[in-house]
DNA sequence: TTGTAGGCGTTATCAG
DNA sequence: CTGATAACGCCTACAA
């Protein structure tokens, strides 16, 4: 591999020269950089990244974390930030940590170590309930900007973009009461910073219609289909009763969608159902699914967007809201 | 942040000595390996890999490259790619340079411009069918080791894991014909390796069983739920009759088994489905769908363990075939 | 406009 | 076992 010596000596100038042309210097002349332009093309000449990281400590690269890639909704992040990440000019370092705190720290850790220009953490299950579990977080910080996507951590150096779970799950809620409805079942996955967001907003929706909140119809349980389509025959053969369910994830709206079949239940007639992510998944039910969509598609962008912001010195807000829609299909009946 | 120089000042010894202990060198003596290792501590000392790539020529890294990381497949295979990767001491360079031929040859440029040690191609959809158009590729393999994965191509340098595609299909479609179906439409959603491997394996199970191929149940279409369930539909209200669909993928099954209601067919009695990939879509469907496994685990750390393998000079096999597996589900009925 | 020389932090090759 | 010292390839004052 031809190095910035190779093309000084076959071009006839120094190696500062070369490296001007390189970095697109004003000050060298049209007729010597088309001279050294000309060879470096015919050496196929690429500069080391290395070698330059080393002077510069830097090497335009962006540290993406998640706990699980291949999760629907984190795999879409993911897919958006290298998009508009590489749009920006920056390579993306993927980085899937799974659920445990020490594996989080362990590589965070490391992939500082690999001098990343700054950090995006996304899903709000990356953060710990505990506020000082999350100080590793503060301490990367301390070195490189840190973007949070879905989730929110005070600290300097540290921004967030989250969606306004709250107002969806308060303004879903709210409609479906409007609609008649007055046991509405809330089925949720963890208690994570969107996670706890998405509960108080059916409990403000619950409150501010008077209805009281009834402990039993609110189920924390894992993210798996099976799983939530027996928890609820179960519930409702022991004579539990709701005619709305609304879920923190579209996968467990797809279970309660199985379990109203196995019920004998009719949707939206009987039971009417709402999702979160409108992933692809709310498609493929049947009937189709009505899901609250949090833009990760712009949810992304505005990420990466503020992250180069920083990296150019800008001055942003720690905190960037995104509104999310309500995509109505068929498994309610609302206006 | 603390550099070799400093750590070696405070212990008292030369750097060199301190690079033998960074990289456990067994030639050092116990006492003062204990004492650079407790300075090292003491100083929050990390060893800057840019120097030490630039010396070395390499950072431990490797590049992956999908079109698409939100497709469910190619995100599941990225996840246990990287989780593989990073158990052999690996990182990962993620890049998703979607379909378009020059962009996938750009971003394989940059790519090994980050002076990866290797590349892993997910996804037959990187290939062109058009062999030529695959020069690039190889060219690349000319610097580091290419593995693809779900895709083949011949090249110095390049090795392929693949699921028996073709098999799986064969086996699939001749349990169709032994169940009594004498019409079975295909549908596939690309020229890609493995399109044409799935579409082999269909033709063989009809010549095999002596069926004549029809060329109206042979369908090319973009991968899309509604696309697909409204082609179906209309397909049908023309006059085509077809007694059970093989898809290449899970979504065009999911648009299949919709189209099968809006035609007024029962499924499996009056058509039975089989879709591709064993996604979390094939869960969600009414009824759920059959589908073929392709082991995307096994895949995964199947081409993670050969490009090591190639790391550490061993010689492996060009091709390494996994087999797959048939999931039977509610969309068939045969033995 | 161009060239010279020093530095970035490691690793590796020699001598001791 | 340990220490000097020369690479590794690029950037950038400072000089010319």
């Amino acid at each position: 591999m031809p190095n910035i010596y190779d093309i000084s000596e076959r071009s006839g100038v120094s190696i500062a020269t070369v490296s001007r042309v390189l970095n697109g210097s004003p000050k060298v002349s049209e007729a010597t950089k088309n001279k050294v332009l000309a060879v470096m093309d015919e050496l196929g000449y690429t500069p080391n990244v290395f070698a330059r990281g080393l002077g510069l400590n830097t090497m335009n690269t962006v540290g993406i974390m998640c706990s699980d890639s291949s999760d629907p909704f984190l795999a879409n992040a993911v897919y958006y930030l290298e998009q508009n990440l590489r749009k920006h000019g920056y390579d993306s370092f993927l980085c899937c940590t799974g659920y445990e705190l020490q594996n989080k720290k362990n590589y965070l850790e490391l992939i500082l170590t690999k001098r990343v220009d700054g950090l995006i953490l996304v899903g709000s299950s990356l953060l710990e309930p505990n506020d000082e579990d999350n100080l590793y977080i503060k301490e990367a910080a301390s070195h490189v900007p840190v973007m949070l996507m879905n989730g929110v951590l005070k600290g300097a150096g540290i921004y967030s973009v989250v969606c306004d779970d709250c107002g969806a799950v308060s303004s879903v809620t709210e409609r479906l009461i409007k609609s008649g409805r007055k046991r509405i079942l809330y089925l949720y996955t963890a208690e994570s910073g969107s996670g706890l967001q998405k509960l108080k907003g059916y409990k403000e929706a619950l409150k501010a219609n008077g209805i009281k909140c009834d402990k039993d119809l609110i189920r924390l349980l894992p993210c798996d289909i099976e799983n939530t389509r027996h928890l609820l025959s179960g519930l409702y053969t022991s004579g539990l009763r709701f005619d709305a369910v609304v879920c923190s994830e579209d996968r467990l709206a797809v279970g309660a969608i199985k379990a109203a079949k196995d019920m004998g239940l009719s949707i939206p007639g009987d039971l009417q159902v709402v999702g979160y992510n409108n992933s692809l998944l709310a498609l493929c039910t049947d009937p189709e699914l009505t899901s609250i969509d949090n833009h990760v598609e712009t949810l992304s962008a505005t990420a990466v967007k503020c992250l180069t912001d920083v990296f150019q010195g800008k001055r942003i807000p720690a905190k960037t809201i995104i509104q999310n829609a309500l995509v109505q299909r068929e498994t309610t009946r609302f206006q």
